[in-house]
RNA sequence: GGCGGCGUAGCCAAGUGGUUAAGGCGGAGGUCUGCAAAACCUCUAUUCAGCGGUUCGAAUCCGCUCGCCGCCUCCA
């Protein structure tokens, strides 16, 4: 069964054949660098990071662009805010927005490209669109002429005529036709700018994506990503650019990600600030928000819930057991196989409903019903080991399967787990507490056991007793 | 006005024509334990917003009603 995915251009689902066997080819919309990044862009990042993933454990190579917008209004807006150069603000969006993806575990593309950068490649593929007569001139500025490109409207669902009468696009004489988009800005005074066959500007927001998508992936390549808002206009726009300027079909399939709402509160300022990713991270397991946000399709808005997070981490724990479990069996040597009573037949089946889950256009919340199911399965395979009846080479090479598939959407990845810093001092005493009760059980004095146990507590330790010893954690 | 989505147990969330409606959190009972904790077991939606219709059969298809949301303008 092969992988199907929900393509936006055609409203189906459709089986994933990449053009070059093996590769997978896929260009995904970062950010427009200008402010600190929030629970969307987490979200977004994240269902791209597990996709890619994916098709790497289905053994395609992936080819990951994902780029930086760092030229754009709102950047410049920002810098005339705080009296610095434009560059200055994309550079330390950028450095941001990486340092918060890396703390949730999202890998960074393969190339990274930022607008900047590739002003040749746009203003090329201006003149390429302008030589076949589907842009023109005007002042030093450059617009892409919609009525020239017929399918244009057919990735929103959209006519030329609907997008005419419902244009409540700033009055410009300049366009030919209000539905026409910039290509290419001439430049204002006190604004970053470029040299240009049309005299000094910038870049117009949507030429960026197709210049530097064809460059790095080629004029057709296989997946295309980004946030469902960038359906209309940007993607519509860059299929104009690249298919008028190519005359061959840019992308394969269309992948948009659902919104993250907020319910009835307003995206205010003051909101979107306490909901960004550093702010998040900080109260929350990053595990735990990829397992939250992973419980929702990617395709299905998703209402914020912050406890829902909390949730999420108590189910992460019954994961992470089993980890810690596996790695105390394995700390031991290796161990035979022993009987596996049953454990591999229904191990293979729970990895192959993963498959199928994620096959069916990366259902990652029935693979996560998968990867539960397994989990429980595994425990009593656990208990079986440490009651003399099963063997622990069967029940470590479960916890192996579950650990590929589960670090298919990066959990289990190994980054330090739960374990806060303890300082020396503090660690002994919990550590002389927690000898001194085993003390007080060996002599069944519990009443004192006890009473360690509450003192215990109050220092924020929890108490585990299994067959080889107590072990403790500090309550987080 | 145009396009699209959603409404499933206390909460979150899969399922989109046919054996028992996944999974998570929470709750109840039990096993284990000196007692706990953790883990496991059992239970927790005769029912899928409401009303009609199609069908041998619908949460799943069609229509209407109610409620909620997104895009059409910068936006993940």
């Amino acid at each position: 069964m092969g992988l199907r995915i929900f393509n936006s251009l055609t409203r189906r689902k459709e089986e994933f054949t990449p053009l070059t066997p093996g590769e997978a080819r896929m260009y995904v919309c970062g950010v427009t660098v200008y402010d600190i990044s929030h629970i969307g862009h987490a979200r977004s990042a994240l269902v791209f990071d597990v996709i890619r993933r994916y098709l790497r454990f289905k053994g395609y190579r992936v080819q990951f662009v994902k780029n930086f917008t760092d030229v754009d209004d709102k950047i410049i807006n920002r810098a005339a805010q705080e009296g610095v150069s434009s560059q200055e603000i994309s550079e330390r969006y950028i450095a941001e927005y990486r340092a918060d993806m890396a703390s949730l575990g999202v890998l960074p593309g393969d190339v990274e490209p930022k607008a900047t950068e590739h002003i040749p490649q746009m203003i090329a593929l201006i003149q390429r669109l302008i030589a076949k007569g589907l842009a023109y001139v005007v002042h030093g500025d450059v617009y892409f002429e919609v009525r020239r490109f017929p399918t244009y409207g057919r990735l929103s669902g959209k006519n030329l005529e609907d997008l005419l009468a419902g244009a409540r696009v700033e009055v410009d004489d300049r366009k030919r036709d209000p539905r026409d988009f910039a290509l290419w800005k001439s430049a204002k005074p006190g604004e970053p700018s470029w040299p240009s066959p049309w005299g000094a500007g910038r870049p117009g927001w949507h030429i960026e994506c197709s210049a530097m998508s064809m460059q790095y992936l080629g004029e057709s390549f296989d997946i295309h990503g980004g946030g469902e808002d960038l359906i209309f206009p940007h993607h519509e726009c860059e299929i104009a650019q690249a298919e008028g300027a190519s005359g061959k079909p840019f992308v394969r399939y269309w992948i948009h990600n659902g919104f993250v709402n907020f319910g009835d509160e307003k995206m205010s300022k003051s909101l979107g600030n306490t909901l960004t990713i550093r702010d998040l991270v900080a109260r929350h397991d990053p595990e735990a928000m990829r397992l939250y946000l992973l419980g929702t399709h990617y395709r299905h808005p998703l209402e914020f819930g912050d406890e829902r997070i909390g949730e999420a981490a108590r189910a992460l724990e019954r994961l992470r057991g089993l980890r810690a479990e596996a790695d105390r069996l394995a700390a031991k040597g290796t161990p035979p196989p022993g009987p596996d009573l049953g454990l591999f037949d229904e191990v293979t089946q729970h990895r192959s409903r993963f498959e199928t889950a994620m096959d069916d256009d990366f259902n990652t919340p029935q693979a996560l019903g998968a990867i539960f199911d397994l989990a429980r399965r595994l425990q009593t395979a656990r208990t079986d080991v440490s009651d003399g009846r099963g063997g622990a080479g069967a029940f470590l090479v479960g916890v192996g399967e579950l650990m590929t598939v589960s670090r298919v959407l990066g959990l289990l990845e190994g980054r330090a787990p739960d374990a806060p810093e303890i300082d020396p001092a503090r660690k002994a005493r919990i550590e002389s507490l927690v000898w001194l009760r085993q003390e007080a059980r060996r002599a069944r004095d519990f009443a004192e056991a006890d009473r360690l146990r509450a003192e215990l507590d109050q220092l924020g330790v929890v108490l585990e007793d299994t067959r080889d010893g107590t072990t403790w954690k500090v309550r987080r």
